[in-house]
DNA sequence: TATTAGCACTCTTTAGTATTGAGTGCTAAT
DNA sequence: ATTAGCACTCAATACTAAAGAGTGCTAATA
C-alpha cells in the first residue's frame, strides 16, 4: 500500500486543518471544507490507511485524527523548496532589521525581535561566533593601576573587550606601542590562532618590548578562550503561552525551563552546520523537553563560513509554511547587511 | 478597637501559615500549631476583629482566612531590622559572587544568578549605570576604513564601547594622538557632561586636530546617549512556577510577560532610590501586572552613590524573613567587592 | 471494483446532582 | 472574657446521565 496522490492531498489538507485549529480532524470536516469530491466514507478509508502507514494518529476511538512526525516532515520536505514570501514582509524585514542599528550584536538582537514579531513563535538567534574570525586590530586600555582592557577587532567587525590584571603598571605611550606592535604581528590571524602566534614572534623582539608582552601574553591566551563563549538572543519566550497545547502548565514550564538554559538550547542550534535551512521535527530533537517541539533554523554566513544561527521554535503543529520563508528571508537579509555594512 | 499583642501574635501566626502552605488559615489550625493558649472560638473572635481591621481577607464564607497586603506590610516592618542571614549563606555568597569572574557586568548577571539560586524565587539585576561616573580613560580603534570603535573606561570600571561611522579614514597615529587629547581634556568629568566639555575645549585647539575632533564629536554625543541604556539581568524565570498561585495558565503568562518587557522592570526598580532596601507589597506596585507581587530590592553604591539594583520579585506570599536578609547581603557583598576591585 | 449510505459502537465532554468537609458566626454556658 | 456547641455556608469532590463527535463495519450501489 503506497500513497497516492488522493492520500496525499488528504493527508494536506489534515495537516492544514490541525496547523489552524489546533483540534482533532474528522473525516466529515475534511469532505465538507476541501472539495476532494468524495464521501466521508471514503475519505474515512483513507485516513484508516494513512495511519496504519505511520502518519496519522488517534488521541482516542472517538476523536479525529492528527498528523504524525512523520507527516509533518513529509509536509515540511514537499514544502521547502517552494513557498516564497509575501511581498510585504519582504520588505518589511530588509527595513527593520537595520533600522537604528549600529553594532552587530545590536543586528543579531534585532533579528530575533522582528522573528518573533513577524511569526508569532519564539525566536533564537545566536550571535557571531569569531573563533574562524582574523584579527584586524588589538588594543590595550589603562583602566588603573592593577588592570588593563584588551580590544580586539576581527575582520567580522566584531569587538571583544577582555579585562584583565597585571603585576606592575605600564605608561599609556608604552601601551600604544605594545598595541601596534601586537596588530603589526598578529594582524589577518585567525582568532583561535593568537597564541601559537604570538609565541613565534615574540623571541625575535627587542627585550624591551619583550618582558612586558610576557606579562601580558597569558592574559591573551585567557582571553581568547573568552571569545569562544557564544552570545544567545531569544525574544517573544512568552509567546508559548498562544498554543493550546501549552495550556497545561508543567508542559509551559518545562519548555520554558529549557529555554533558561542557554547550554542547551547553543547545542540544540548548532547541531548541524552545513544547511541553509533546517527544520527539525518533534522527536528528532535530541532534547527530552522539546520532543513536541519544532525548530527552524537557518544559517548566516560571512564570507562563506558559518557564523550564526537564527531559528524558531514552537509546536510541532507550526505554521511552516508561512515560518519557513520567514526564517530563510531573515538569513538571507543577515547575509546581505553583513557583506555590505562589517566589511568593504 | 486596636491592635493589642495577641492580635499581633494570631496575625504572625496567620502570615507564617500561609507562607508555607499557600492555603487560608483557620482558627483551628492556628489554636493547635501555635501555642497561644487560647481556643479557636477565641481566635475566630480575634481573627473576624483583623478581618474588620483589613489584616484578613477571606476567599469565601467556609475558608480560612488569608493576610491582605496590609497585613504583609506590617510583617515586613516589624522584620527588616531584625533578621539576620544565616552563617552560611553569607560565607556562600561570599565566595560565590566572585567566583571566576572578571568584569563588571559578569558580577552582575552573576549576583542575579546567586540570589535566584538562594532564594527560589525570580531575581533582577541592572547593571551600574554610569551616567553618574567619571571618565578615566577615552580610546579610539579602528574598525576598518569607515568605521571607529570608541572605548570609554570609567573611573567605577565600566567600560563601554560604541561603533561609529567615519568619512574618512583616520591613520592609526592620528587616532592615539585624538585619544590621548580626548583623556587628556575630558578625564574626571561626568560622563553627562562630555559633550558640553569637549565644546568648550575645542576652540582653543590647534587646527590639525581640530578638524578631526569635529568630525568626531557628534558622534561621541551620540555615544553617551548609548551609555544611558540600562542592561538588565534576570534569574530564575521559571521559578514562578514553583508557586501554586501560578498555576493558573493567566497568571503566569501575564507575569512573564512582564518581565520580557525590559523597560517597564527597570523602571519599577528604579522608582525608589534612597533606601537600602526597599519592599513593595501587592498593591503597592504600580504595574497591574504585578499588583500580586512582591519585590524586594536592594541598592548598591559606589563612592556613596547609588549605581545599581537587585532584588527579588514574586507571589505577595513570600517568604520575606529568609528573602530580605540574602537580598541585603548581596548587595552589602556587591558594595564591597566593587569598593575593593574597582577603584584603588 | 471502488464508493458510499447507514448504523451500531466507543469514548470524551458537559451538565446536573448529591455528598463531604472545612471553617465560620452566633448563642448560651462557664 | 472565654469557650463549647451547633447550625449554616460554600467550595471541592464524586457520581451519573446525556450529548456529541467520530469511527469502523456492512450492505447497497454505480
Amino acid at each position: 500500500m503506497g500513497i497516492d496522490g488522493r492520500k496525499l492531498k488528504i493527508l494536506q489538507a489534515i495537516i492544514h486543518n490541525y496547523i489552524t485549529n489546533a483540534e482533532p480532524v474528522g473525516s466529515r470536516t475534511i469532505s465538507k471544507k476541501y472539495d476532494l469530491g468524495v464521501s466521508p466514507a471514503t475519505i474515512r478509508n483513507e485516513m484508516s490507511d494513512l495511519e496504519e502507514l505511520g502518519f496519522l494518529v488517534q488521541p482516542h476511538t472517538s476523536a479525529g485524527r492528527v498528523p504524525s512526525d512523520r507527516a509533518y516532515r513529509l509536509y515540511v520536505d514537499s514544502l521547502v523548496n517552494k513557498k516564497r514570501i509575501k511581498l510585504v514582509q519582504k520588505r518589511q524585514i530588509k527595513t527593520s532589521l537595520v533600522d537604528g542599528i549600529n553594532e552587530l550584536e545590536e543586528l543579531i538582537q534585532n533579528s530575533a525581535k522582528v522573528l518573533s514579531k513577524l511569526t508569532n513563535y519564539t525566536s533564537l538567534a545566536i550571535a557571531p561566533q569569531l573563533i574562524e574570525s582574523r584579527l584586524k586590530h588589538i588594543q590595550l586600555v589603562p583602566i588603573d593601576e592593577t588592570k588593563l582592557l584588551m580590544v580586539l577587532v576581527t575582520n567580522s567587525g566584531i569587538v571583544k573587550n577582555t579585562v584583565f590584571n597585571i603585576e606592575k603598571e605600564i605608561s599609556n605611550s608604552q601601551l600604544n606601542l605594545i598595541s601596534n606592535f601586537l596588530t603589526k604581528k598578529l594582524k589577518g590571524h585567525r582568532i583561535d590562532e593568537l597564541g601559537i602566534e604570538l609565541k613565534k614572534n615574540l623571541t625575535k623582539e627587542i627585550f624591551e618590548l619583550r618582558d612586558v608582552i610576557k606579562d601580558v601574553m597569558p592574559m591573551i591566551n585567557k582571553s581568547i578562550d573568552d571569545l569562544e563563549e557564544i552570545d544567545l538572543y531569544s525574544d517573544g519566550v512568552t509567546n508559548i503561552f498562544n498554543f493550546p497545547e501549552y495550556n497545561d502548565i508543567t508542559k509551559a514550564k518545562s519548555f520554558l525551563s529549557f529555554l533558561e538554559n542557554k547550554e542547551n538550547v547553543i547545542d540544540m542550534l548548532l547541531r548541524n552546520k552545513n544547511q541553509d535551512i533546517e527544520i527539525t521535527i518533534g522527536k528528532e530533537n535530541c532534547y527530552e523537553e522539546i520532543k513536541n517541539c519544532s525548530l527552524i533554523t537557518a544559517t548566516y554566513r560571512f564570507n562563506g563560513k558559518t557564523i550564526g544561527k537564527v531559528g524558531v521554535i514552537g509546536p510541532t503543529r507550526m505554521a511552516y509554511a508561512k515560518v519557513i520563508p520567514v526564517v530563510k528571508s531573515i538569513a538571507v537579509n543577515l547575509n546581505d547587511i553583513l557583506e555590505k555594512h562589517f566589511e568593504l
